[in-house]
DNA sequence: ACAAGTACTTACCCCAGAGTATGTATCATG
DNA sequence: CATGATACATACTCTGGGGTAAGTACTTGT
């Protein structure tokens, strides 16, 4: 009843140290649908605001600034805005996104290779339902 | 007004196929605050139920064998329960999770990284601030 | 007889992340 | 003068991921 569970870190501060667990400060910077969708496409080099909306036709704009901002804040990507009009803005990685592209390929790795064997495994059950 | 907005993909299916978006695709099976942490634990070997449990404190049970539960039906790790009573169940990781583990170390080492660069930035503002 | 350990299950609630829809400022062009 | 393009902003809603709390079944130890 009374067993109040002791936080040692209590509420301090949500952002979760990189040494307590790699994988969710890893996963508070590039979760979300769409922030990763969005290095993924800017690995290759800069692109302006609306190129980036036709390359991802399913992000709603809401969405895609909203994570613009937040990789932003995060310094995983950089805004340049010409003051021109109509408005000019590109976005582009910054060196800590950079970095992160090695890691996104090896996730593709993965994701290409995982794929294979579950058609397997499906066509393989399949299979033994038919014998059945 | 009339303007619908027409998904060429319908709700289909929700399964993202590993092509179509593969950081998406890995996101589906190991993302959500638990899972990788899970995989994490396991990537020396098999474990108890129990000792996951003391392992991740933080976890609630229920999350614990939510994500166990999905983890096993993704394939990424196998369940092997011993008919005994009181009941002996360990987990471990599948072929599949064991690929994962390198991937999880990149963004261990990622974060190690990106977490010291942020410290300097706070540091740099700070003595900004300061002269200020 | 009762607590403790094992591995769950179930009901309920809450809120942040995602989606829908519309509005804004500026200028060029027909 | 109205439309389109650009790069956003903002209000409202909704869903599901996650948290809290309690219950279950079976046996060993005291």
């Amino acid at each position: 009843m009374t067993k109040i569970k002791e936080n040692s870190t209590s509420n301090q501060n949500k952002e979760i140290s990189a040494l307590a667990c790699p994988v969710t400060y890893v996963m508070n910077k590039i979760g979300g649908h769409w922030k990763s969708i969005i290095i993924y496409q800017l690995k290759e080099g800069p692109k302006r605001y609306s190129e980036l909306k036709r390359a991802i036709p399913a992000v709603t704009e809401k969405m895609l600034i909203q994570s613009l901002k937040q990789l932003e804040a995060d310094n995983l990507l950089i805004r340049k805005a010409e003051p021109v009009v109509p408005p000019f803005v590109t976005y582009f990685l910054s060196s800590s996104g950079k970095e992160l592209v090695p890691l996104m390929h090896l996730m593709a790795e993965w994701a290409i290779h995982d794929s294979r064997r579950e058609e397997k495994t499906k066509a393989f059950s399949e299979q033994v339902l038919m014998m059945d």
